[in-house]
DNA sequence: TAGAACGTTTAGTAAATACTAAACGTAGTA
DNA sequence: TACTACGTTTAGTATTTACTAAACGTTCTA
């Protein structure tokens, strides 16, 4: 492999690296995503040892969690003990597991630590200053609504089977 | 005010911390903002201090970033040289801000690793071995494809002057 | 049953990040 | 000019996070 490959495949897992870093991912997720989507076979732990630079354990726990995102897809070869792991290429496919993922974690307690004041401020909680009370009410629910839009958002796209290009367009018409 | 009162918003600032820890902010903006949301006039700086239990300087650096992103507003009062700050109420305004700045710093510049990596290719680099260079090819532009997408619903997002409910309700419609 | 080849887990460490405390700069005020 | 009231910047620190190195458990093989 000449050095130039070499070196244009670091210069993108970097890249890869830097995105990962950006969406409050490890680093060497995006790293590890990155040697893998340029890899025309699934690659064992060892080989993404020696192509990342990390070390088993953080390969393991990274691609563990790459996997639960549907990023990355573990295949195994017969009579071959090793795991082998491949990039997902259909980035749609992982948006909508990526946001699966996230819905059930922080997202959801977001929206709870909400409902959870207002349902005390409905209760009467600080009624006694009435004028505050009525502000707070308000401030609640309209922030509780925005959540609620956004849910429902993201529960759709995760529910969505054919997402790609053409959902895309379709939203954009939207936006005008 | 009643224990309980100042228990709900405790609770509530400590969740928006979270929400802001969860999408790669300091957890301090999170509460900064939360303290904003709930004061039915805008507040200065030391009364900051005095309801989030921050210090000045972390206050000062965290309600400039909320600044730039539109999620507070700075007013001044005539005759008082304290700068009082309020939250924004209007969350989809505050979006287009958010990725408006997002999509300058980092976002860009994400982009542009796969596009020089693909330019790169394209120039003939690794061309050597002919299979794995058009598998690259491949890879990259199928990337950079999706990447483009992204980017111009991002755009259209930041263009976008009356977001609202309304808007979110049209694209559920479409993802059915 | 012993040994080898795996992936995983753990304990400790390095690095990044957000904060505090205090010095600082600047602009108003006596 | 000196003093005061601000917000900002800086240097240092605490906390969090992601990693390494090594121990470990398990499964296959001789």
């Amino acid at each position: 492999m000449t050095d130039q490959l070499t070196q244009l495949k670091q210069d993108f897992t970097e890249g890869l690296s830097q995105i990962s870093k950006f969406w409050g991912f490890p680093k060497g997720m995006g790293a590890i995503f990155g040697v893998l989507y340029l890899s025309p076979t699934p690659l064992s732990l060892d080989e993404l040892v020696q192509n990342s630079g990390l070390t088993k354990g953080a390969i393991s726990t990274n691609v563990r969690a790459l996997s639960r995102m549907g990023l990355v897809r573990l295949s195994t070869k017969l009579g071959d003990r090793k795991d082998y792991y491949e990039a997902e290429t259909d980035f749609y496919k992982s948006i909508r597991a990526i946001l699966k993922e996230r819905q059930n974690n922080e997202f959801e307690l977001a929206i709870q630590s909400v409902s959870k004041a207002l349902e005390k401020l409905e209760e009467g909680v600080g009624s006694e200053n009435e004028t505050e009370h009525q502000f707070l009410l308000e401030r609640l629910r309209a922030l509780q609504s925005f959540f609620d839009a956004l849910d429902g958002l993201v529960k759709s796209v995760v529910r969505l089977e054919g997402m790609g290009i053409t959902t895309v367009e379709k939203i954009l018409s939207i936006l005008k």
